[in-house]
DNA sequence: GGTCAATATTGATTTAGATCAAATAAGATT
DNA sequence: AATCTTATTTGATCTAAATCAATATTGACC
């Protein structure tokens, strides 16, 4: 099994948000100490799941948004018509359950990719504290004014970029999100198979695996099943749609 | 010109949250009589937009979250590649400018399809009204998680439906949130292009046509240039991947 | 009312990517 | 190590929708 996700935090010592390596990223960004110790008091910071496992299903009760800690998920909805799958992929960092914020039931269902660590945080909590911590709440509304930008330029890359495009553009991104956290950019560990990345993209798994085959005599990437090589970013980022700066 | 969206307030009234026909729709919806007047007090309501005018453009600087009174709008984006269009469409109660929430800059441009009101709401004296208010934050956090899950639907739709089925689910999108303010939700008269759907869709404006076409051959619309009416709803909602209870 | 520009329709042709179909390769299980 | 399952690659064929091209319609403006 490819673990692409280290656990980041070291065994043995109780994880709470003041010692998480991750809290530059995470809520407690942009918070002082203080007010970190009063966010800590409400996470969980305990939840294990091993591959497959689901975090929530499809129209489960919403009651937290969830941080990723170590590991990978990824996000799918099967409409009563049976299209549709996979529309999100979680990575160390990242908050998962805003899906469920509108409705109090969730449109997703969050599955493991791999072995996964999650802090839990009670939406009615979080507001609570939101309403005395301004930064918070400021934090929390850029994070979903955040995750309403990516959609954005998700449905612009849906519907006007081709197969090849789609794909450097998630390598692209995938690239910038393990930076974020200390993971290489330049040597991806991929936890999910083809056929979810196709799904995520509006793409047949075949186009995925023969656009990998493409970058790959356009000497871009090197491919070994689930570990992709970036060999040279600024074409590549040329393919995507981003500008070089 | 068509003009699709009639003001809905009476001319000569002073307008105001606590007056506005739109106001169970709207912000107001969470809060009580007094609340309301705090709100009031930091909305500009008198923000008057011809066809073609710009709310904001790519990159503006982020200020303000602003509510349609009457008319309509799209937003579009488009990249340095030259890649990508339109991405939404505005009705009367609904948010404009939520895009501009996590950077504060707008990563759309967003432009009046007929002449249109909207009322204008500082985004910091609204963050600072939700620290009082618990109900509006509470409020406004659902606002934004309804355009976080609508995103995400619209990307599963943009990854697996048909021409005819995108189609369908714009028409039948559409007739809700007509309904919803109050207008005909079987009588669509449409205030953007078909090029303005198509990009919005992923499909060539030459394919929109061919759709409302399809649909008109199959007795489920009628089509009289940008006046569409939805004759059978049943069979539409099933192409469209809507349950139909 | 007449002219012009913008929109919309419709048909012919092309094509990107899906689907179908094997063959390999990797991981899991015994 | 041997078997089985799941994932990946690669090739052949098909098809939905794009593109190209020509009209036709509508609305804006003089």
């Amino acid at each position: 099994m490819v673990v692409a996700m280290p656990n980041v935090n070291q065994r043995r010592t109780v994880i709470t948000c003041t010692n998480c390596r991750l809290n530059r990223y995470c809520l407690p960004a942009a918070l002082n100490k203080s007010n970190i110790k009063q966010l800590e008091a409400i996470v969980d910071h305990n939840c294990s799941y091993e591959k497959g496992d689901h975090l929530y299903r499809q129209k489960a009760n919403f009651k937290s948004v969830y941080v990723v800690r170590s590991g990978s998920f990824k996000s799918y909805a099967i409409r009563y018509n049976g299209k549709g799958r996979v529309n999100g992929f979680f990575f160390p960092g990242e908050i998962i359950g805003m899906d469920g914020i509108s409705n109090r039931s969730h449109i997703n269902a969050v599955q493991a990719l791999e072995h996964a660590f999650v802090c839990e945080i009670p939406f009615s909590k979080l507001k609570s504290l939101s309403l005395q911590i301004p930064e918070l709440q400021h934090h929390f509304f850029a994070l979903m004014g955040k995750e309403i930008t990516n959609d954005q330029e998700f449905h612009n890359l849906l519907s006007s970029y081709t197969a090849e495009e789609r794909t450097a553009h998630f390598l692209i991104n995938l690239s910038s999100r393990y930076e974020r956290v200390s993971l290489s950019p330049f040597r991806l560990l991929l936890p999910m198979t083809r056929g979810d990345i196709g799904e995520y993209l509006g793409l047949s798994l075949e186009t995925i695996s023969r656009m990998f085959g493409k970058l790959h005599r356009k000497g871009l990437i090197a491919v070994n099943n689930r570990e992709i090589e970036l060999l040279q970013m600024e074409p590549l980022l040329k393919i995507a749609g981003c500008a070089t700066k």
